[in-house]
DNA sequence: AGCACGCCGACT
DNA sequence: GTCGGCGTGCTC
C-alpha cells in the first residue's frame, strides 16, 4: 500500500484540469493532508500544486509515479472546505479547478518555479572560456546555486553560453517553487536572566561603554525588543547589540511580525447601539436563524439611512458568542476608513480587513490572521468570500446588488452566489443588504421566499428620505441656459454656500473629455487595436486607449480632413470642477476620481477633509455615491442622469436607478433635511421618474415586467461565449460551429427554443456577432450568447461543446472565454 | 501553459 | 551533413 496525493496542478488550461497522483514521500508524511500547498515534478519542471485528495492507491501504475518534491507552507492554506468549494465554483462558472483554488490564496502565496544554476561535479572549463564569460564562471564557481533569471539579467550577452554549458552537462539547473513574498521578520532580542547579565556587566572589557548601555537597558527592560529599536534607544549601532550576541550573553532571533495597516491608528470604542423598533425587528429573525444554527438567507430590504449596519454589528456580535466567525462583504468603493472604524471600534482587533489598497504583504498578514485564529471577524471586498475561517456562523453582504461582487476575469465568480454556497457548506446564515436589491435578489424572495424578506421602509430617528426634483435639461436649453447647472441646481447651490452646508454632485463619466470628435467631418480618434474612442487626457496632452493603454499626441488638426475644429467632447469633472468655479467665485471643491485618488490614502484624505468642512462640494464619479455619511450635507446634485442608459446593456435601467437611489441617500442624513436635484433629458424614464417618489416597488414592477417579456434575467439565465482570433472568417466559422452544436444539443435533449410560451423551459443561441468591443490587443472578438430558463443545465451543454471544439480551436489558436451569468454586456 | 519530440529548409 | 524552425502531444 502506498501513500498517494492527488494534485491539481498549476496550469490553466482544460487538459489539465483533473488530478494528477503523486508519492509521498517519507520525510513529508504527516505534512500533506487535503488543501496543502506542494512542489511537483510535472512535465521537466517544477510546479506548483494544491493537494485535493489522499489515497491509498494510485489512479496509474506505480512506474509512472513521481514523488511529491516539497511541502510549501507549515499550515495548509486552504481547508478541505475550501477546497470542496473550490469545486464547486469551477462546475458553476467553468473554469479550471486551479483558477478556482487560486482566487483563494493570497497573491504572496502564488508561487512560481524558480531555476537554479550550478556547476556539476567534476566540471572544467578552460581558462579561455573563463576569461570569454566575463565573471559569469566565477560567480558560478562560488559554490551557491544562482538563479538563472538573475544571471540573464546580469549577462545578457552570454545566455548562449549558459545554454551550451547547461546542454554539455557541465552546469546542472535545479527548480525550485518560491512565494512572491515571505512574512516579514524583525531581528529581536532576547535578554538573557538578571543573573547572567550582572555576570556579562562584570566580564565586560572595561572600555565597553555602550556594551554595557546596552545590558542596562536590558536589565530594566527584560521584554524582548527588536534589534533596531534597541540600538536606537540606547543611541547606538546594531553592531554593539550583535558583538553582544557573539560573546552570547543575549539571544538574537528573528521573529515574524505582521504588517498591520492600522497599527498606528486608535479606534474609539463604540458600543451596541439601542435599536430602533424597525432594527430589532429587522434583527429578530436574522438572530433566531443564528441561535437554531440553520442555514438561512434573509434579504434586508432596507432604505438609505435606515441603519442596516448597525443591524451587522449586532448580529455579528451574536455570531461571535456563539464562538463562530463572520464575514462581511463591501463593495471595493465602499471600503472607505468610515465603513472600516465602524467594525474596528466595535470589535478591535478581532476584525481582519482585506482590501487592494493594502500591499501584498500587509494583505498576507491579514489573511494570516484570520488562517491562524487571531481574527474572528473580516470585513472585505468580493475576494474576502474566501477567508480562510473554520466555522463560519455569518456572512453579510452589504450592497448586494453592487457589480463590483461579479469578478471580470476568471473565475468569473459571483461572490454573492459564493456566500450563499459556502453557508450552505458552513450550516451559516447570509445576509444580503441592499436599499436597491438587484432584480434577481428581489424576485427571488417575493417569489420563492428564499432569501427571507425583511424590510426597513423608515429613516432612523423618523428622518425623512430627501426630497427630489428632477429638471428637464430641454426645457432650460429652450430658456437658453447653455451652462451645466440649470438654474434650480445653481439657485440650490447658492443656497448652500450662504448656509455653510455641504454639496455632493455626481458626474456619471470619467475623465476631462471622453472622445476626440471633429466638427467638420465627424472623425472621432479610435484605438487601432482596440477599436475603441480614445480618452483625451488633460495632464499629459496625449490620446489613449484604455484597454490596451495605446496612446498618441493630441491632434492639432483632424488628422482626416484637416480641419481645425476638431475639439474636446463630453464633460468630465475637471470641466464641472472649473465651471464651478467661474459660477461661484472663491467655492472650495473636492474632485474625486479616478485621477485623484490612486495615490494610497487619497481617498482617504479627501474624505476627512470634506468631513471637517474644508471644502463646499464633493464632486465625483460613481465614488462619491455609496457609502458616505456626512451630517452637513443637505444637497446632492447629478448631472448628466441619463448618460448610462445609453449604454447598449440590458441592466443599464436598473443600474440608473440604483446609482439615482443611492447617492440621493447621501443627504440629509442627520438633523438638517436633505434635497437632491436630478438632471436630464429624459425624465420620463422609469429609472429616473422613480426616483423621485423613492419607488423601488414601482421601479421594479415595471422593469420586471420588461425581462419577464424579453425572457432576460431573472426569468431567464445568460452565458456569454466570447472568441478571439485575428482573423475574422476563422471567428465566424468556429462561432457558427459553437453555436449549431449547442443547438443541436438543446434540441437532442427536446428542449423547445420557443421563448413565447410562459413558462416552459427553452433554449437559444444568439450570435455570433461581434462582440461590443470588436477589437482588442490587435484581436478581432465575436460572441455568442446562450439565452435559456427553466430545467436547463446549459452550463453543462456549454461545456460538452466546448470539450468537443477543444481541438479546433486549439490548432486554429482561438482564446475562448465563457462567462456564465455575465453582469456586464459590455 | 511549457517543454520534448519530431520532421523539413538555409547554413558551417 | 547539422542547426534550428515551430506543429503536435503529454505531463502522475
Amino acid at each position: 500500500m502506498t501513500a498517494v496525493a492527488r494534485v491539481i496542478v498549476d496550469v490553466p488550461s482544460r487538459e489539465t484540469d483533473r488530478t494528477f497522483d503523486y508519492l509521498i514521500p517519507d520525510r513529508l508524511s504527516g505534512w500533506v493532508e487535503i488543501g496543502t500547498r506542494v512542489a511537483v515534478p510535472f512535465g521537466g519542471r517544477t510546479l506548483q500544486g494544491i493537494v485535493t485528495g489522499l489515497g491509498a492507491d494510485a489512479e496509474v501504475e506505480l512506474a509512472r509515479m513521481k514523488p511529491l518534491e516539497d511541502v510549501l507552507d507549515a499550515i495548509t492554506p486552504l481547508s478541505s472546505e475550501l477546497v470542496q468549494l473550490g469545486v464547486w465554483m469551477s462546475k458553476r462558472w467553468l473554469c479550471p479547478l486551479t483558477i478556482a483554488l487560486q482566487a483563494m490564496l493570497p497573491a504572496a502565496l502564488k508561487g512560481r518555479a524558480e531555476k537554479y544554476v550550478f556547476p556539476a561535479e567534476g566540471a572544467e572549463w578552460s581558462d579561455e572560456e573563463t576569461a570569454q564569460s566575463g565573471g559569469l564562471l566565477h560567480a558560478l564557481r562560488k559554490g551557491q546555486p544562482l538563479k538563472l533569471s538573475g544571471l540573464l539579467q546580469h549577462y545578457p550577452e552570454h545566455g548562449d553560453l549558459l545554454r551550451r554549458w547547461l546542454l554539455d552537462g557541465r552546469l546542472e539547473e535545479r527548480q525550485k517553487v518560491e512565494d512572491r513574498l515571505s512574512v516579514k521578520t524583525v531581528q529581536t532580542v532576547f535578554p538573557s536572566d538578571a543573573e547572567t547579565l550582572k555576570r556579562a556587566v562584570a566580564e565586560l572589557p572595561a572600555r565597553a561603554h555602550k556594551q554595557r548601555e546596552v545590558l542596562a537597558y536590558l536589565a530594566d527592560q527584560p521584554e524582548p525588543i527588536g534589534v533596531q529599536r534597541l540600538a536606537e534607544a540606547v543611541s547606538t549601532t546594531p553592531s554593539t547589540i550583535r558583538s553582544l550576541a557573539e560573546r552570547g550573553w543575549i539571544d538574537i532571533r528573528a521573529v515574524t511580525e505582521d504588517r498591520d495597516p492600522y497599527a498606528d491608528r486608535d479606534f474609539p470604542v463604540s458600543l451596541p447601539m439601542q435599536l430602533t423598533p424597525a432594527q430589532a425587528a429587522a434583527l429578530l429573525p436574522i438572530n433566531d436563524a443564528l441561535e437554531q444554527r440553520s442555514n438561512e438567507v434573509f434579504l434586508l430590504h432596507g432604505v438609505t439611512g435606515s441603519g442596516k449596519t448597525e443591524v451587522y454589528l449586532q448580529a455579528i456580535q451574536r455570531c461571535m458568542e456563539s464562538g463562530r466567525e463572520a464575514i462581511v462583504l463591501v463593495p471595493e468603493i465602499a471600503l472607505t476608513p468610515q465603513m472600516v472604524e465602524r467594525f474596528k471600534s466595535r470589535f478591535g482587533a478581532r476584525v481582519a480587513v482585506l482590501h487592494s489598497r493594502l500591499s501584498q504583504g500587509e494583505r498576507y498578514d491579514e489573511w494570516r490572521k484570520i488562517r491562524e485564529g487571531r481574527a474572528q471577524v473580516a470585513v472585505g471586498a468580493r475576494s474576502a468570500i474566501f477567508a480562510p475561517f473554520s466555522k463560519i456562523g455569518l456572512i453579510v453582504i452589504d450592497e448586494e446588488h453592487e457589480t463590483s461582487y461579479k469578478q471580470e476575469e476568471s473565475p468569473k465568480y459571483h461572490a454573492r452566489d459564493v456566500a450563499v454556497e459556502r453557508a450552505r457548506l458552513h450550516g451559516a446564515v447570509v445576509v444580503l443588504g441592499s436599499a436597491t436589491p438587484s432584480l434577481e435578489t428581489y424576485q427571488a424572495a417575493v417569489d420563492g421566499g428564499r432569501p427571507k424578506y425583511i424590510a426597513m421602509p423608515e429613516r432612523v430617528a423618523d428622518r425623512p428620505l430627501p426630497g427630489v426634483r428632477i429638471v428637464d435639461m430641454r426645457e432650460e436649453l429652450k430658456l437658453g441656459n447653455r451652462a451645466m447647472f440649470s438654474r434650480e441646481l445653481a439657485e440650490a447651490l447658492r443656497d448652500r454656500l450662504d448656509r455653510n452646508e455641504q454639496t455632493v454632485l455626481l458626474l456619471n463619466r470619467r475623465g476631462y473629455a471622453t472622445f476626440v470628435m471633429c466638427r467638420s467631418c465627424g472623425y472621432t480618434a479610435a484605438c487601432p487595436h482596440c477599436e475603441i474612442s480614445l480618452t483625451y487626457h488633460r495632464g499629459s496632452h496625449n490620446l489613449r486607449c484604455h484597454y490596451c493603454g495605446y496612446a498618441e499626441a493630441e491632434p492639432k488638426v483632424c488628422p482626416s480632413c484637416e480641419s481645425p475644429h476638431i475639439r474636446f467632447f463630453g464633460t468630465g469633472t475637471q470641466k464641472v470642477e472649473e465651471a464651478l468655479a467661474e459660477a461661484f467665485p472663491g467655492i472650495r471643491v473636492i474632485r474625486m476620481d479616478v485621477d485623484t485618488t490612486t495615490e494610497k490614502g487619497s481617498h482617504e484624505k479627501w474624505l476627512t477633509q470634506f468631513r471637517e468642512r474644508r471644502a463646499d462640494v464633493l464632486l465625483g464619479t460613481q465614488m462619491v455615491a455609496k457609502g458616505l455619511d456626512f451630517p452637513y450635507v443637505t444637497l446632492v446634485g447629478v448631472l448628466a442622469a441619463d448618460a448610462a442608459l445609453r449604454l447598449p446593456d440590458f441592466r443599464a435601467s436598473e443600474r440608473t436607478f440604483q446609482l439615482l437611489t443611492q447617492v440621493a441617500g447621501r443627504a440629509g442624513r442627520h438633523e438638517l433635511p436633505g434635497e437632491v436635484i436630478i438632471q436630464t433629458y429624459d425624465p420620463e424614464h422609469v429609472s429616473i421618474d422613480s426616483v423621485r417618489g423613492h419607488d423601488y416597488k414601482g421601479f421594479v414592477t415595471k422593469e420586471l415586467h420588461v425581462r419577464r417579456q424579453l425572457g432576460y434575467p431573472p426569468y431567464g439565465r445568460l452565458i456569454a461565449i466570447t472568441l478571439s482570433h485575428e482573423s475574422v472568417p476563422m471567428l465566424l466559422s468556429v462561432g457558427e460551429q459553437f453555436a449549431m452544436r449547442i443547438r443541436e444539443k438543446a434540441a437532442a435533449l427536446g428542449i423547445s427554443s420557443d421563448f413565447t410560451e410562459p413558462g416552459r423551459a427553452a433554449l437559444e443561441v444568439l450570435g455570433p456577432v461581434s462582440s461590443p468591443i470588436a477589437r482588442l490587443k490587435d484581436r478581432y472578438r465575436f460572441q455568442c450568447m446562450v439565452k435559456y430558463r427553466g430545467d436547463v443545465d446549459a452550463s453543462f451543454l456549454a461545456s460538452q461543446v466546448l470539450q468537443e471544439m477543444g481541438d479546433a480551436v486549439k490548432r486554429g489558436g482561438l482564446q475562448v472565454s465563457v462567462d456564465v451569468d455575465p453582469q456586464m454586456m459590455l
